[in-house]
DNA sequence: CTGAAAGCGCTAACAG
DNA sequence: CTGTTAGCGCTTTCAG
């Protein structure tokens, strides 16, 4: 006989909302019913419906995961510390999770919205999502709970969680010049995400504020990966004068663009230096040791589960955001200037 | 107004069983019909509640995904890429994905017993599980479907993919015995995973093979890490005669007695030659890139999942398993012996 | 602290 | 192809 509240309910003479008090802990039930129906419930090997409980409840009690499944889906180490630091809030409250990782070519507009309507979940955290989404407009205009990670967007719908990366670039771009630097070239991730596009404002700025001089063939475009940057940045080393130093929107591409300039028969940082952005494992491990900026990758996903979870609970209402501080991590890929 | 199967299906005049063979595309309706109530849909920006659906349907339509919450937990390189695998299948049967990181030195025995109980999910994968685990004979009692992931355990009701850990320890033995060696260490993993057990098996049955003796004092207990695999090596390093050649349980193992190595001013490979196992991506990073026994762990994932769906569905029966072969990665970090 | 009634939103099963 | 009936197993709500 399959276990269920009405079976246990009738075996101890007791109504069905007894037996669910004790086990949803929401109220009080006497020492000695609880005793007899647990001893009852653990015979009959029972465990509540956590299906019917969400239905009834019309808390599901469960977080949502959406993130693009890139080549590297999970591989990307960087999505990987950020499900580390949701997982690690979460489950202190209770919460579930549930993921849903999706494929940006075939996204629908719908997807967000449906799946927010399906009532499979409270609440949920998106990352690496793009400017160009209209899914994201169109889940604003509920009153869902969804925090936004990596996707800096200031308005009264949106919440968001962040590192602070027109700053990361400054910090970066100031080491090179202190340095003697002066032709500073940079490799941009793909300019559909907002943090590629503040990482390049940060690089324009800086160069302004210390006089330098923006130069068009010194800016390429590529994607947050290896490949993509050892592509694009070929034309970047074919350009005369050769930039002194490289400003690179992530680790993976500056990886990529060292090995570019080996292939060239140039030495990092002899003839060039390189700083990444991220400080992922890997940073410490490549040849020479890469210079980065460091994001706190697993703050910002503990912070974004807070955040969310906060929303959920009505604890705190929409806009809520926050950025992160970053630092720089000085290794071995950046070289002084001599003169 | 709240979007619901009973307010679309007043609204255009048919029975609620009718708007639910729209949604759900179980049986066939007419075209008339169908255009109709989804035209009224799209107006009222319905979508099914997933969690009635399963409540009624009995049936989750999402799988859960059980893994100990190591201190890397996603950053595991190695779950991440299984991860991957197993979202690739899932997602191509409609199959939601359910996370349960657990933290080992808590776990309590009902933990996939109750989760399997909660009708939360249709069946679950199990990764890196140990053999103390007592939650698993429990769940094997039961007749939910479930398939480890890296614990080989032969008998009527598991299911396993594994890869062949015996054979990948002799490919590392043979290939350093080719190469001159004679004096082989071996650093264990932990000893409560099988694939631990297995790979020091392997290593034992390959030394007899080869005529070699066993000796106690070259093999060191440590666990899949890399500080633990650091600090247990020192004594290895202290035995007479030194060993020619170490042989890692993983490349995070590896990495560890390759710094402990260098540490008491050996150098890798003139003095002491390394083979890990996994090949993850940092070992070709490290000094000198790591030679190493690949798994395939991406499709360890696939397996496991194609398995667990085709489980669910009553494709298959209990025992499933499948060993997927391993092959040496030939880097830099072993050396011929010179006599 | 306990209980009765009603219902969450959907689908299985059967009938036509 | 369409409809009716009867739940799925729990919790909400209200009353005592």
């Amino acid at each position: 006989m399959k276990a269920t509240i009405e079976v246990i309910a009738k075996k101890a003479n007791v109504s069905q909302m007894t037996v669910s008090r004790v086990f949803s802990g929401k109220s009080k039930v006497s020492e000695e019913k609880q005793k007899l129906i647990k001893k009852i419930a653990s015979q009959m090997d029972y465990y509540p419906n956590l299906i019917a409980r969400s239905l009834s409840a019309r808390k599901a009690m469960t977080i949502g995961i959406f993130m693009p499944k890139t080549k590297n889906a999970f591989l990307d180490i960087y999505i990987s510390q950020i499900l580390s630091g949701i997982t690690d809030v979460v489950q202190n409250f209770d919460y579930r999770i549930m993921f849903f990782p999706f494929d940006y070519t075939l996204l629908q507009e719908n997807l967000y919205t449906s799946v927010a309507k399906s009532n499979l979940i409270d609440g949920m955290i998106l990352l690496k999502t793009r400017i160009n989404d209209k899914g994201l407009d169109k889940l604003a205009k509920s009153d869902f709970p969804f925090v936004l990670v990596n996707h800096k967007k200031y308005s009264s719908k949106y919440n968001f969680v962040d590192s602070h990366n027109e700053e990361g670039a400054k910090l970066a771009i100031e080491y090179f010049y202190r340095l003697g630097h002066r032709n500073i070239a940079f490799v941009a991730g793909l300019m559909k995400e907002t943090n590629a596009i503040d990482r390049l404002k940060g690089y324009r700025e800086t160069l302004k504020n210390l006089g330098l001089t923006y130069r068009k063939e010194w800016v390429v475009y590529g994607e947050f990966n290896k490949e993509k940057a050892y592509e694009k940045s070929k034309s970047l080393l074919q350009t005369k004068p050769l930039p002194t130093a490289i400003f690179c929107s992530d680790d993976y591409m500056a990886i990529g663009v060292m090995n570019r300039i080996k292939e060239e028969g140039l030495i990092v940082p002899r003839d060039i230096s390189i700083i990444g952005f991220d400080d992922i494992e890997l940073s410490s491990y490549v040849k020479p040791p890469l210079t980065t900026v460091r994001q706190p990758i697993y703050e910002i996903g503990k912070k974004s589960a807070e955040m969310l979870l906060s929303l959920i609970d009505g604890k705190a209402k929409a806009p809520l955001y926050e950025l992160l501080a970053v630092e720089l991590v000085v290794r071995k890929s950046v070289q002084k200037i001599k003169n």
